[in-house]
DNA sequence: AGCGCATCCATTTTT
DNA sequence: TGGATGCGCT
């Protein structure tokens, strides 16, 4: 244990009681976490499934696997508990599901799962969806769920129709034998809080207990792991709370800010130094998280040299953004640097479009993280439908997926009989369709549909057991002629959706062979929670390429040449409908913190003038974070100046910035609240936005408008006669300027 | 059942 | 801008 610091020692032999270790970033704290297992493995005698890590990410689990492998040896590893806190506790479900009234072979329901049920909940309810769309009423339930609230719970912060929802919810969710992504989690909890036989099992299951990223846990997670630890205490927990940035999705900073007045014996170490990273970045970093409201304060700081300074970069908008950061990539590969050490991360996805499109142009291979999932799509859900209709029959929103997928005749009318036959007798679906085949329930010709799938329902049930699963999806492909389909159409589109169903068929086999490589069967059922469980980073190919992705997924990841668009007001911070509470600014910034910090050697941030997102062109600020990085370590480059349209794009103005006066002190363009503007047809001063009166401008409802005034101040407002909808004053960052600058290059 | 067209909407997403 | 959704038509 000699390669480790002092503070990464200390974390890795206080083994008893409470502990908490704030762990900077790029600090080695998977190092600490792993050698800290293996020194329990070593000193302290416990049988590795008496040890539980529970990781962020599917990815981080495998990767601490993987070290440990070399630490402890392949038996040891393979006892132990580590994994997300999804996976574990599906795991442990599984075996304590008779305790919250499941079976042992629930399926877990995915969001467009859940929805689906929510929606044929509220439609049954009779609750009018203008008034509470399921996406309202799934996350106000999830909310219940993340904070311990079962239906019915005293304290219910829901309206009655949504409390009403969610009781149906549950229930359907039950009768389905399925469980969503908050149940894992609160079922678990429920079990580990009941008093007697089976909770106290499951609390003295484990000896010692570790969270990693413990800053983005959840109150029933928290709950969770107390419970889990609460025989013996050795309760872990690592983590960095200027790196939560999931508070949208229940995380609560405050457990790790406060875990010590929890545990008020907790010994607390810091691990403060940077490993990652140059020292220009690091630098970088802390400005702007030093500028947060609510922080426990730490030193990040680095032994390694200052390396490249960092660049800021003004563009025009999105497209020079790319244009340029393309630019760079390439230069970075003639020197040497490989693809895949390269990303480019934006706060929000539809930013990657104009990226990609530049990438595309420059033949640079790239791969998109997140976004539209693989497991998404609509030919993989269906086969998924089938395959886990067959693990569990009773899984209603499967089957009404599949029901008619192909189309067998099977329409909307003999569903509907369907779904009141399972209402009134309280069954799933599955059986509803026995009775309406056996008691005549339906015409006689949709009887004869009804009685074709049930027999190849049945016979794919039979059969299953026969088969590995990779050979049931090809039977469920051959069977229900979705496979002859597809061929028989014969068109581009159907020909991509074979492939994708051939590599769902191939995944399963890959799957097969990572059991059998480590001598486990391979089970449906276990490849079925393991996509379920699955994340985007998860899917990510070390295959030579540049990743885009959204600094949310870029957590936990790191690379040696980072490039971080859209840095500007707005967009960076992010300003939604939503007002803006300091604790969500506080939130930006950590997200801007974890950008720069996964950077190793190279890092440009740009910013663009002007953007065109959704569909509406925005004059935008630089971000207030970029006046947060302090001087000495970035280099300022381009600029949003106004500039005549001669010399604009002829380069000197634009590469000649920068470089000489400090940009910083004599340019307060990055204080907030200063707008800078280029246009190349406009004289300089009466036109700050960009806009003037008697411009055509756009406005999302109202459509074109002449303009009469502009109200200049902090939020410049654009008066406009807008047709039909007449005189309307509107913040001018809602309109688009629809005339064309003169010799406007794009 | 499958389509074309209008309309509405718009962070972030471990699981 | 584009994608998801819903509706009406064939």
């Amino acid at each position: 244990m000699t390669e480790l610091n002092e503070p990464q020692q200390l974390a890795v032999t206080h083994l008893d009681g409470p502990l908490l270790v704030f762990a900077g970033a790029g600090s080695g704290k998977t190092r600490a976490i792993t050698y800290r297992v293996a020194n329990l493995l070593a000193t302290r005698n416990v049988p590795p499934f008496r040890i539980l890590a529970v990781t962020f990410t599917n990815k981080a689990a495998g990767e601490m696997r993987e070290r440990l492998r070399g630490l402890a040896g392949d038996e040891v590893v393979r006892d132990l508990w580590v994994g997300t806190f999804h996976s574990v506790c599906a795991r442990l479900l599984r075996r304590y599901h008779d305790v919250v009234g499941l079976g042992r072979d629930f399926v877990i329901y995915d969001d467009s799962d859940q929805k689906a049920v929510m929606t044929r909940v509220l439609r049954d309810l009779g609750i009018d969806e203008e008034a509470l769309p399921p996406k309202l009423v799934l996350s106000l339930v999830s909310r219940e769920k993340r904070e311990g609230r079962m239906p019915g719970h005293s304290k219910s912060e829901l309206t009655a129709s949504a409390r009403q929802a969610y009781e149906a919810y549950q229930k359907a969710l039950l009768r389905a034998n399925a469980v969503d992504f908050d149940d894992l989690l609160l079922y678990v909890l429920t079990v580990a809080e009941t008093p007697g036989v089976p909770g106290d099992e499951l609390r003295g299951r484990f000896s010692y207990v570790m969270v990693d990223e413990f800053q983005d846990t959840n109150l029933v997670q928290y709950r969770l792991v107390r419970a889990l630890s609460f025989k013996t205490q050795n309760l872990c927990v690592v983590g960095d709370d200027d790196q939560s940035i999931y508070r949208w999705r229940g995380a609560d900073v405050r457990l790790i800010r406060s875990f010590q007045h929890d545990f008020p014996n907790a010994t607390v170490v810091k691990l403060e130094q940077n490993y990652r990273s140059t020292g220009n970045i690091v630098n970088a970093a802390l400005g702007v998280i030093e500028k947060a409201d609510t922080r426990v304060e730490k030193k990040l700081w680095t032994a390694q040299d200052p390396g490249e300074k960092v660049v800021i970069r003004a563009v025009r908008d999105e497209r020079e953004e790319a244009t340029h950061v393309v630019g760079i990539v390439k230069r970075l590969v003639a020197r040497g640097v490989s693809a895949d050490q390269m990303a480019i991360f934006y706060r929000v996805h539809a930013q990657s479009r104009a990226l990609e499109e530049a990438l595309r142009a420059a033949d640079i291979p790239y791969q998109v993280l997140g976004g539209v999932r693989f497991f998404e799509r609509a030919e993989v859900k269906d086969l998924i439908a089938y395959l886990r209709l067959v693990q569990n029959p009773k899984s209603d929103a499967d089957l009404e997926r599949i029901v008619n997928v192909p189309a067998r005749g099977i329409g909307d009318k003999t569903v509907d009989r369907l779904r009141d036959l399972a209402a009134e007798r309280a069954l799933p679906l599955i059986e509803a369709l026995d009775v309406a085949v056996r008691e005549e329930q339906v015409p006689t010709a949709a009887k004869k549909k009804l009685e074709a799938f049930q027999k190849l329902m049945s016979e794919l049930a039979r059969d299953a057991p026969t088969l590995r699963p990779s050979e049931l999806a090809e039977e469920i492909l051959e069977r229900t002629g979705y496979k002859q389909l597809l061929v028989a159409a014969d068109d581009a589109e159907s020909d991509a959706r074979l492939g994708n169903l051939e590599e769902v068929v191939g995944a399963i086999a890959d799957y097969e062979s990572d059991c059998e490589e480590q001598g486990e069967v391979a089970t449906l059922g276990g490849w079925l929670e393991r996509i379920t469980l699955a994340a985007a980073v998860d899917a990510m190919k070390d295959a030579p390429k540049v990743s885009l992705m959204t600094v949310h997924t870029a957590k936990g990841l790191e690379f040696r040449a980072v490039f971080l668009t859209g840095m500007e007001e707005e967009i960076f911070p992010y300003r939604g409908v939503s007002g803006r509470e300091p604790e969500e600014l506080d939130e930006e910034r950590r997200l801007a913190y974890v950008a720069i910090t996964r950077a190793r050697e190279h890092l440009t941030i740009t910013y663009a003038g002007q953007r065109s997102l959704f569909g509406m062109t925005r004059y935008l600020e630089p971000s207030r974070f970029l006046g947060d990085i302090p001087h000495d370590v970035a280099k300022h480059e381009g600029t949003l100046e106004r500039y005549d349209s001669q010399r604009s794009y002829g380069g000197a103005s634009r590469y000649g910035y920068g470089t000489g006066s400090s940009y910083g002190s004599s340019r307060p363009s990055l204080a907030p609240g200063t707008r800078v503007v280029e246009r190349e047809d406009v004289p300089p001063d009466d036109d700050e936005l960009g806009i003037r009166p008697g411009d055509r401008v756009r406005h999302q409802r109202y459509g074109a408008g002449i303009v009469e005034r502009i109200e200049q101040g902090a939020a410049p407002m654009v008066v406009a006669r807008f047709g039909v909808h007449g005189t309307r004053r509107i913040l001018a960052s809602y309109v688009t300027v629809e005339r064309r600058a003169r010799g406007e290059v794009w």
